[in-house]
DNA sequence: CTGTATCCCGGATGATACTG
DNA sequence: CAGTATCATCCGGGATACAG
């Protein structure tokens, strides 16, 4: 996964976990194999949105790492099954602590829009910035 | 940024925090920043291999998040500091997971390469894939 | 059902030069 | 010191079609 070669000073180690999780659906079928073993078409409903061709590709990337497994039953039609490894199920507290904090991140901002503002006047206040709305998108 | 419409079934709270620790560097530069506060060129030095360009982008890419705060100090030659906001304090238990999982990882990855083949292998047991050695640059 | 194979585009990232 | 401006590039990721 694009390993950097650059050192990052004392080391990077969050370098070195976010290049795993990385991709725009890494972490969030990390996040869902938490719940379980889960199959192809299974994962690509819980990640509405994503395609085959991504969806295999993250899969496959994930299982390189070992942080998945694949398992590949011979039978028709066919049925693969992907779960965390050793490696991957040592990853849950890192995965909960992003869905934790996320959620929190979420509730703060749908109910509050103001606190991003406020965030915004924190800055004013320290260099004079003009005060634009955040990825309000 | 490049906030998600897609909706992720039961919610993607780990989407929500990823999004915003996305890009090649924000992750590191956060952790850099959980140390205290950073001047410009210090940040630059720590996540050496960096640009300018790159470095000033997502540093203002993490403010409109409001995850940093930027603050000016109207002299010469200019100062610039960079500091963890409130919002961005919060996600040091996120950082901190992220860089403990990430030692170990590197721990393993240095120290057993056979830890590695081990996982291939076990992988090959379910499918009968090729075993090639892992991102081990 | 679970993938592969192609084609293709846009944004993310880099290199370099210039500036208040 | 701390940026901005510009140009060039790479590749992540989407759409679509086909296959075992």
């Amino acid at each position: 996964m694009t390993p950097k070669n650059y050192d990052c000073a004392a080391g990077c180690p969050v370098e070195a976990t976010l290049d795993l999780i990385d991709g725009k659906w890494k972490g969030v079928i990390l996040y869902h194999l938490c719940d379980g073993t889960m199959r192809f078409n299974q994962l690509r409903k819980a990640l509405a949105g994503i395609t085959q061709r991504m969806l295999t590709k993250q899969l496959r990337e994930l299982e390189e790492c070992g942080l998945i497994v694949r398992k590949v039953y011979a039978q028709v039609p066919p049925k693969v099954e992907y779960t965390l490894s050793a490696e991957g199920d040592s990853l849950r507290p890192v995965i909960t602590a992003l869905a934790t904090w996320g959620q929190a991140r979420l509730a703060r901002v749908n109910a509050d829009n103001a606190a991003v503002s406020a965030a915004a006047v924190e800055r004013d206040a320290a260099e004079g910035a003009d005060p634009y709305a955040l990825h309000a998108a």
